[in-house]
DNA sequence: CTGAAAGCGCTTACAG
DNA sequence: CTGAAAGCGCTTACAG
């Protein structure tokens, strides 16, 4: 391996030259251009990598953002780490450091993993867990600002609303909330209901189902059945395994979609466009919760004293095929 | 932060007694049972964290598995990701650092990456543009075995030979691939038909889709035209948004599936089972890639000089409801 | 701009 | 078992 040193003495330049030029300080030092000319060309030569860990010792900068969130295998939260290891490439240097628990891996230990990897910052769904005074820049992404860190919420109410919103404009009155798994959902539902004057339908759950599952779907068909002597003729979908069991079922029971049933997806899957009919949803961020919470946490990073954000994500309808108007009796 | 030195004076211990302790040699030093509790209290009080760079630096081992392959936005190759994430978390101790080239980043950035965190080993998917001399241990996966690394086969051909003995067994005759991303599955396909007496359908290619792509899919649906006065009855689909794909166009046509039109798809989805009908599929390995790859990588991490290996999952056929006999004429 | 030196937190012989 | 020491590769004042 290459070292600093080595590059040193083929320039015959300082140690603190050859380090300045490489570490980026250059012009702070004043280095004149030849000489940072010479050092690059030779770093290339000997095919210099900088060592990170004996940088991040030194420095303790790691250059590492640490993810901190249950390993859940809904598409929503699996995207959550994928764009963000795509979006943390826009970051120079920087890299993401997934700690994800699960059914055998405690939260507890993947803190630790963090913090021995010397991270300089942490997003996580979950900073309820962490210490109210944690030493650390932390981005969250939560339901409900947390009391101490940055959010980025992901609530549940501008989509309903919204959802709702579009729903009555369609003429839509019988409608129902399908796939909640936390169980918010449907409270906030029938909050909501009297507001837009319709007539909610939810599915009771039976049991909690534990978030981290290797089996966690839900079958939410039973709202289709004929309640009161009528069925819902719109459904809001809260996640993708709903809405195909939704369309399954409805096929079943001979419901064509979207003439006698029109269905909205809260959240947007990469499969919609492609089934048929393809499905309508809302999205909850437009511009990408990645994207936001990796701006959040560096802005925090610079500015440690900044006030606390909180950031409400703007949502935004998708239009496909799978809603019309409501066009009964 | 607390360090071995803050714990080496609080237990009035040794430096090097309390660093064998919490860097588990304290069995190869003899050291005492007593002793061994008295450092492991201590550093549960302190709530002491090693440092890792610093152990990095010093014994240059990372405990940093890398993960080097294209960011490429199908389910099969995420899952490859996703599970890796979760299959390291078995071996104690271990991170899996996911290095992913897109349009914006090159493989060579990526590998640096890699090179400057001192990553223990890599699983690639590319070991091609791996030097033949390189200096760490490699587990790829690839459709052919490299020419000096391990590697896990996920090629098409027993997968492709194992879907065409289903389909005959069926009584199918003509036979369709759907989807061939990569080329090399027509090819293949035409090649196998003949042993089989099948009358092979393919869709050519019209321009090559570029492997990392946003909008990464396939639209192989002019297969279920009629051609020569006929439909193929039987389609194997190479991934799932051709499957969707596929089921959609025969809905339009008003195939039935299974009846009029059989479909079995390589490689299994979440999202099969919740089809209608839910969808027969052939998975390429059974015990699952990413655990075959850690095993052999953490095999030849132990045993520099082994012989290389070239592994050959087992495939396994997971019946549901999208494949039937041929009942025509 | 340069050179010499200290030190980040750990592991690793080595002598006792 | 222990203690003193060296050193991994870097950054960071500091004096010139």
């Amino acid at each position: 391996m290459t070292t600093l040193k080595d590059i040193s003495k083929a320039t015959s330049l300082s140690l603190s030259t050859v380090s300045a030029v490489l570490g980026g300080r250059a012009k702070k030092l004043a280095i004149s251009e030849k000489t940072i000319e010479k050092v690059l060309a030779c770093a290339e030569e000997l095919n210099y990598h900088p060592d990170l860990s004996a940088r991040t010792l030194r420095s303790s900068e790691s250059k590492i953002i640490g993810l901190l969130m249950p390993n859940i295998k809904v598409e929503f939260w699996q995207n959550m780490i994928l764009d963000l290891q795509k979006e943390i490439g826009k970051y120079e240097g920087y890299i993401l450091l997934s700690a994800l628990w699960d059914n055998r891996t405690s939260i507890k230990k993947c803190m630790r993993d963090l913090l021995c990897r010397k991270v300089d910052g942490i997003i996580t769904s979950h900073a309820v867990f962490l210490p109210e005074n944690f030493h650390l820049p932390v981005a969250s992404y939560d339901k409900e600002p947390s009391t101490k860190f940055d959010t980025v919420l992901y609530g549940k109410k501008e989509a309903l609303e919204k959802s709702l919103a579009y729903a009555v404009s369609l003429g839509h009155k019988r409608i129902a909330l399908a796939g909640d798994a936390e169980g918010d959902g449907n409270k906030l539902f029938l909050e909501l209901a009297p507001e837009f004057g319709i007539t909610p339908v939810i599915q009771e759950k039976e049991k909690i189902t534990p978030l981290v599952d290797e089996s966690f779907y839900y079958r939410n068909t039973l709202l289709l059945e004929e309640h009161d002597g009528a069925r819902p003729s719109f459904v809001i979908s809260l996640n993708n395994l709903t809405t195909l069991n939704i369309l399954k079922r409805a096929a079943e029971l001979s419901l064509k979609v979207p003439d006698d049933l029109s269905i909205l997806a809260i959240d947007d899957s990469y499969i919609y466009p492609f089934l048929s009919p393809a499905v309508s949803s809302f999205i909850r961020s437009e511009e990408g919760f990645p994207r936001m919470l990796l701006q959040t946490l560096f802005e925090r990073m610079k500015k440690k004293d900044m006030e606390q954000k909180i950031i409400i994500p703007e949502g935004k309808l998708i239009e496909r095929n799978s809603c019309c108007k409501y066009n009964k009796k």
